[in-house]
DNA sequence: GTCTATAATTTGATAGAC
DNA sequence: GTCTATCAAATTATAGAC
């Protein structure tokens, strides 16, 4: 099915296009190391992304559709707010172990002021979306950390400080003690 | 004087790449426009720093040094610990606003993993000086901030909020969070 | 220390055949 | 959709004159 194949291919190119630019950045990716990567040559990718803020922003966004959907809705949830960040945090921790790289909308976010306004503006969604997220998870939620851009900011920076030290534990001991800290 | 003309052109050389490497990454700098910013040609900029990896670990380590200087001793102080953490904070949130970048370290470690190693390892020297200077004002503090890791986490993270969404309280709101609830 | 000149490589991007 | 071929520009870096 042609179709199927394209899907492939396009998923394939926008998992080596992520991998590489949530371990270096936006200009730590090109077309050319993204083809080899993937089986093909440079100019197949420019069939499906002409410049490149096309592929940094379609990057971004099934990043942001991927991570919704994996964490799930979280008003429908039986769950405590406490249980959600926890979840939250898993997430991200899981991520950062499979992956060995932290939040893509981290890594660009901290050079946003290099990027493209195609990329910055799909950041920027991401970033919204994640924190009306969390502020839904914290609904009725209470306690010193029951702040949705207080834990997204503790989140992420906890992200860049374990994969920075290559120590993992960083971003778990402060999931710990941001769930510790948020009273029902 | 030599010596002094030197000096200032090296400042000038450190001061440029240190302001583009905060805005837009490793990555987003070149001898070509540190040169053109500073007045002189790339190969003058080559004869201070042989490889670009010179260059950024010399960025590096002086904003490490310049850090720690501005921070001055945790240890000698008569404040609390409270007020430390408050003027870690605004030292970051006055370097945010007069900058318009957050910091080094943080653009720097969340790209790390595409980052020569001479500069990576200046980068994991800062954060370790951070996080010492950080324990150090924290001595006999208690609460649910009390934590030099979460402490830096938060910090680094709401600056990569705050620039991202441009919206500088996201660093304020974090830092007067965190400062509330460290005990004395 | 700075310059000119230049090399070698990489990069984003396009044209046109299949 | 993918390929070959190619391009113009940019990038890191070096050699040698002043």
């Amino acid at each position: 099915m042609i179709t199927k194949q394209t899907n492939d291919r396009l998923s394939s190119i926008l998992d080596v296009a992520e991998s590489h630019i949530r371990r270096g950045g936006f200009n730590a990716v090109s077309f050319r190391d993204i083809a080899t990567a993937v089986g093909i040559k440079s100019s197949s990718v420019h069939y499906h992304f002409p410049h490149k803020h096309d592929l940094g922003k379609a990057v971004v966004e099934r990043y942001a559709i991927n991570f919704v959907e994996v964490l799930g809705s979280p008003i429908n949830s039986l769950e405590t707010p406490t249980m959600r960040i926890e979840r939250l945090g898993a997430a991200y921790s899981g991520s950062l172990a499979q992956d060995g790289a932290i939040c893509l909308a981290c890594v660009l976010g901290a050079e946003s002021a290099g990027l493209p306004e195609e990329v910055n503006g799909a950041v920027i969604a991401f970033f919204k979306q994640l924190l009306q997220w969390t502020e839904e998870a914290l609904t009725g939620a209470q306690g010193p950390a029951a702040d949705a851009s207080y834990i997204i900011s503790a989140m992420q920076g906890a992200m860049v400080l374990s994969i920075a030290l290559n120590d993992p534990r960083k971003l778990e001991e402060a999931v710990t003690r941001l769930v510790r800290f948020i009273e029902v």
